[in-house]
RNA sequence: GCGCCCGUAGCUCAGUGGAUAGAGCGCCUGACUACGAAUCAGGAGGCCUGAGGUUCAAAUCCUCACGGGCGCACCA
């Protein structure tokens, strides 16, 4: 693996001394343990290592003796300073600052794809994430399973995959034709009928059907309210269905999300797919006909019961496109298939996984992924949300309300599989309490100096990163030489969490750097050394928001 | 009852088997005649739910208990 930033060659380089020095001293078969962290904590170097102690055991050599010949035995290495052994038997090494400077020009060099990296070979990753469906408006759960899908398909096309981004429309079966029930209904509410005091259980009673209604009218002026019967009702839905995915598609633009495919179970259905995947189930003899209904026998991968695929009464269950569907996935040549679900389909992942096992493809090539619920609050009191009632907030209540930035950050701060709370009054708060801007506010008082640099119409000299020696400089140079593996990171561990997080460590980093130094008014050599820098830091700053899908504003 | 997720500062949450467990908010004390104070410097605040176990080393891995959430349809 090559490595991916600056950061990473010094642990390359580090790396491969201790391994030929291990094996000067008679000790092979150690790679696995030489590894080289960041360490937790300021103090402990920029790069620190345990192997001595994890070899202790296969060595018999006491750890800090082992290191101690080490030291005495060290070569000169260009990425390092100095180093030294710690506690019980770390490694600390503390890298050059001059040669830790060449990040900046790294940077600058690359300032909008700088993070990429090819970690991921260019594998192919099919990454699947909201899939509403397409009955009603999104709640706040589908905008935390948009920013996480969005934010992991970008930081895993930076970290080197090919990922394809798929939304999965829901728009055949049973709740397509309740869809048309509704709005069958609310047809004949314009036409002045009393429908609320005898509404049906199960039929959707939010308002938003009511939208859909006067649109339908206005659309079909020629369509007449005694049409709204039952049989017309799987037209009436499949019409409502396209339209509310429209609207989704819309507001999850807005939200700065956006897919390669929204894809259609109705089309599966119709070409067919569905009964293929029973008949290669069926071939393969995990099919088992019990009780009228024919069943996949799931259990014998693992889950917990068998499920019914097709029912008595001939139609199918839901779950015989979705395997359909994951199998299509596997067909069209994805190395890893990823799915986001929510917090309601724990129940669904060992079925899923026992039918991709069933159909011949490697299991572990599918990893589900479950994004937990969103709770809203304003202040102590939660915000109910509901398809039910009409009192839920939407994804586009919320987006209108805190705005984009604010809630892609918030709902991406927290690890998915975490249930989280969201304040709606944090959100909203346009001031320092919300940590997105803090982090915005670096990058834009660095558009501010820059234009009064370029105001200045100043002498222009060579840039010498040798002048940049101080704690504070030395601090964003590290920090922005680990700005590639944190990308990767977040790719790898599908952890979105760590770039909020990285972002405000820079963001702080900077605002300490620009309290302890001047910019502007030093002398030229300088000057143009802290230019290169605070270039670089608002090109990453720039960057990993953007990966978030956040924007740098250059003024604020 | 079975399965999955989660118990970390007052609140919301980070934390890659490592060293003295971190951040933001809230609270307290300081800092602008200086490139943007939406900032900075510092302080208080912890039995990492509990009990065992593995390990040189556990918030992290294993087992059990307790507490919270969510799933367990011939619904989608």
């Amino acid at each position: 693996m090559p490595a991916v930033s600056r950061l990473d060659e010094a642990r390359h380089e580090i790396r491969r001394v201790i391994l030929s020095f291990l094996e000067g001293a008679g000790f092979t078969g150690l790679d696995e343990v030489v590894r080289l962290e960041v360490p937790t904590e300021k103090g402990h170097g920029d790069l620190t290592t345990s192997f001595a102690l994890k070899a202790a055991g296969r060595t018999k050599v006491p750890p800090r003796v082992l290191l101690e010949q080490l030291l005495s035995w060290w070569p000169d290495v260009p990425a390092v300073e100095s180093l030294e052994v710690a506690g019980p038997g770390f490694l600390n090494f503390t890298l050059r600052t001059r040669w830790l400077a060449e990040v900046v020009n790294q940077v600058r060099a690359m300032p909008g794809q700088y993070g990429n990296s090819d970690f991921g070979q260019q594998q192919r990753v099919l990454l699947e994430y909201v899939s509403a469906n397409p009955t009603g408006p999104m709640v706040v759960v589908s905008g935390r399973a948009a920013a996480v899908g969005d934010t992991l398909a970008r930081c895993m096309s930076a970290a080197g995959y090919q990922v394809f981004r798929e939304f999965y429309v829901n728009d055949a079966g049973n709740q397509i034709a309740t869809l048309g029930h509704a709005l069958a209904l609310r047809l004949r509410e314009l036409e002045g009928e009393d429908v609320e005091s005898n509404w049906p259980e199960k039929v959707y009673p939010g308002d938003y059907v009511k939208d859909l209604a006067k649109a339908y009218r206005t659309l079909h002026p020629e369509f007449a309210t005694d049409q709204a019967v039952e049989d017309r009702y799987p037209e009436l839905g499949a019409w409502a269905a396209e339209r509310i995915r429209q609207s989704q598609e819309t507001v999850l633009r807005e939200f700065g999300v956006t897919f390669d495919q929204w894809f259609s179970e109705r089309s599966l259905r119709e070409s067919g797919a569905a009964e293929a995947v029973i008949d290669r189930l069926r071939n393969r003899g995990y099919m088992a006909e019990r009780e009228g209904a024919l069943w996949f026998t799931s259990t014998r991968f693992g889950d917990d019961k068998d499920r019914v695929m097709v029912k008595s009464d001939g139609s199918y269950t839901y779950f015989v496109p979705d395997a359909a569907y994951h199998a299509g996935k596997f067909d069209r040549g994805f190395d890893y298939v990823i799915d986001l679900l929510g917090p309601d389909h724990h129940g669904y992942v060992n079925r899923m996984r026992a039918v991709v096992e069933a159909l011949g493809y490697p299991p572990e090539r599918l990893e589900i992924l479950i994004v937990q619920l969103v709770r809203l609050l304003r202040g102590r009191e939660l915000v109910r949300m509901s398809k039910r009632g009409g009192d839920f907030v939407a994804l586009e209540d919320l987006i209108e309300e805190a705005g984009v930035d604010p809630a892609r950050f918030f709902l991406l701060e927290r690890a998915p599989e975490t249930p989280m709370d969201f304040d709606l009054n944090l959100a909203t708060l346009k001031g320092s309490d919300n940590p997105v801007y803090y982090v915005q506010y670096a990058g834009a008082r660095i558009h501010s100096i820059l234009r009064q640099w370029h105001a200045m119409a100043a002498e222009t000299v060579p840039v010498d990163l040798g002048l940049l020696t101080s704690a504070e400089e030395r601090e964003l140079m590290v920090l922005m030489a680990r700005f590639p593996e944190v990308v990767v990171r977040v790719a790898e561990d599908r952890a979105p969490q760590h770039l909020p997080k990285y972002l405000t460590d820079l963001a702080a980093a900077f605002h300490a750097f620009y309290r302890a130094h001047r910019i502007l008014d030093v002398e030229p050599g300088l000057r143009q050394a802290r230019l290169a820098l605070i270039e670089a830091v608002l090109a990453v700053n720039t960057r990993g928001l953007a990966l978030l899908g956040i924007s740098q504003p250059e003024e604020m």
